[in-house]
Parts: C-alpha cells; structure tokens; sequence
DNA sequence: ACCAAATATTTGACTCAGTCCAGAGTTCAT
DNA sequence: ATGAACTCTGGACTGAGTCAAATATTTGGT
C-alpha cells in the first residue's frame, strides 16, 4: 500500500479539493478495503463518520478515479470495485466461483506492459489485464460437489440431456 | 469472420440444442454485428424474424456463451457486447470517447498470451485483455475544442477551479 | 471573526441492463 | 400422432448507478 498521508485533508488539497468529513472518510475506506464495491465502501464511511449518502460516495469517488488518486476496477458480472493502488500497473486475477479478486505484480516492465501493433491510430493510454480462473478454495468446492454427483448416480445414464 | 454454416440449426444441432427461428436468428445477429449490445441485437433480430422477446434473446446468448460459441465482452461503463470469434484468443481496443470497439489480434502467440508468475494456486483459464485509448476522430473532436475554448479565454486566468 | 461566493451534500425520483417467474407454445424422439 | 421435455412470452422485479433541485458547508477576502 503507497504510503498513507496521515492528514487526508493536505492531498484532497493538493488537488484542488475541498476537505470535508465526507470525503476523507471515503479515502480512507478505499485504501483499508481494497477490491471493496461502492456499496461495501458506503458501510464502511458510515460505520466511521455516523452516515453519509450514496450520493456522495459515488461523487468522491468519480472525482477521486478523475484526478488519478483511485483506481476503478469493473469485473464483467460485478458491482465497480476501487482500489488506491495506481500509477504501478498491476494487473488482477477473479476467480469465476467467489468472485475474489488479487492483485498480480506485472512482471513485463513498465506500463503500458503491453503494446498493441496494429493500432488503428488510437492514442492507447491504459492496457487493462483481468486474469479470471477459479482459486483453491472452488476448486476444492468443485471436486467435492463432482464426487457426491458421481455417488449418487453410480451408473452412467445415456441421457443426453444438455448439462447446465 | 469464421466460416458461417449456411445452415445455423446444424450448429445449434451439434451443440445439443433444440432449434428455433430465435435462436437461429439470434446467431446470425451476431455474426454480423459483431460487438453488439443485447438491445441491438434483439432490434436486429426483431428486423429480421418480426417479434421475440428480450428474454428469449439473452437466454440464446447465455447458452451460446456456455457452449463456447459466442464470447460475451463486458467493458467498463457499457452494457456487455457479444462477438462470434472465439478460440481465437484476439483483444480488444476501446475508445474512451465514443465507445467505439475494435478487435486487435495478439501478437505474442496462444492463449493465455499472458502468464502471471504469482498464480496464488488458481487454475487460470483466460487472460482478458481491453486496450483503453481514443480513436482517430475523437482525438480530432478533442483538438479542435480545445483550439475553441482557447479562442473563447485568451488570457489564462489563476483561477485554479476543478475542472469538471 | 464575518460575509458572500463557490463548492459539497442530501434526498428522492429515475434510468438502464439484466434476471426471475409461471403459464402458453414448440420441438423432437418414438 | 403423441407426450415429455424444452423454449418462449410478458410482466414484475432487482441492483447499480445517475440526475437534478434544494440545502448545507467550506473557503478566501476583508
């Protein structure tokens, strides 16, 4: 995690912000619950500063993704997720089952770590990675659940119903 | 574009799928508007065989993503587009402009193109890859309100305002 | 310290994408 | 042709996020 400014208040400043409880309380958050959704985030700056509305939380962090001090992460099938790890160009790995997220280092180089030839005469500024398998703990979960399948229709049928 | 079966129910057949006009119709609406939103395939599709439902048109396409027919891309702050290339392990190029998607084909070899060092014991099946930049047109649109805005205030102010 | 202007926050309604459900309609193997 | 299984329809519903107007707070100059 990049070093905390003990004083929120001096880098909501330094960007031309003004400082408010509200906002303070929203960095905060992001930076103690990496990976969290807007609506985790909301439950934490409650949780600190008594309540605040969704409003605000969602405006601080659109100003916060626009002035580059938070980064929004948006998984197909899942809520928004923030994280203040930015400027490093890491990449991030879901798993399918429990939707966990990890961060993964880049071990390419500098970003962008990956260069698109043909580029159709963009000016790229971001190569977004997701890696997306299952972690350990489905996959432990998935052989368990295939076994007592296999148990409790011990005689293969030739149903050749589509699985789902 | 992969070779097209003139005849759509054989590849619905195949998959162990019963065969519909929807469906049929809901495949050949993605091959040929490839990066298609869900509503604009269902207008498509509504063009071509008169009425269906939305639902009938996500279902197809979920079963289609299930079978590996048709490969379902969820950008950042777009609804999800589908695409018939798959296996082919290509990327995608987004501008942040105008939303408009353009497939660019990996240079680094097969698929998972990308391997991550640090797998924390996941079984990784797919590195997804989205190229963020800003297309040819709308780097021009840019330039030119700036020139405008520049015209507008000639003097620079010290008024430090956020910018919004 | 005080005031006015600029900027934030709240509240509540609203949009958009997608899902759930139960009943009516089709498809396919026999 | 028939029936069981599968698919489609229509409508209600959910969750995530946005919009806009009224109210409250912060800030900079005096």
């Amino acid at each position: 995690m990049i070093v905390m400014h003990e004083d929120v208040g001096q880098l909501l400043r330094e960007h031309g912000l003004q400082v408010t409880a509200q906002r303070s309380a929203t960095i905060r958050a992001v930076s103690s619950h990496p990976h969290a959704t807007a609506d985790e985030l909301i439950d934490d700056v409650r949780a600190v500063i008594g309540s605040i509305s969704r409003q605000a939380v969602y405006d601080t962090l659109s100003v916060l993704v626009e002035k580059n001090l938070v980064r929004r992460i948006q998984p197909a099938g899942s809520a928004a997720r923030y994280e203040d790890r930015v400027g490093d160009n890491h990449h991030h790995l879901i798993c399918r089952g429990c939707s966990k997220m990890f961060d993964i280092d880049c071990t390419l180089g500098a970003a962008p770590c990956l260069v698109a030839d043909e580029d159709h005469g963009f000016e790229i500024d971001e190569a977004e990675v997701i890696f997306w398998g299952r972690c350990p703990s489905c996959l432990k979960a998935d052989a368990a659940e295939n076994a007592a399948k296999e148990a409790a229709r011990p005689g293969p049928s030739g149903t050749s119903r589509r699985g789902r």
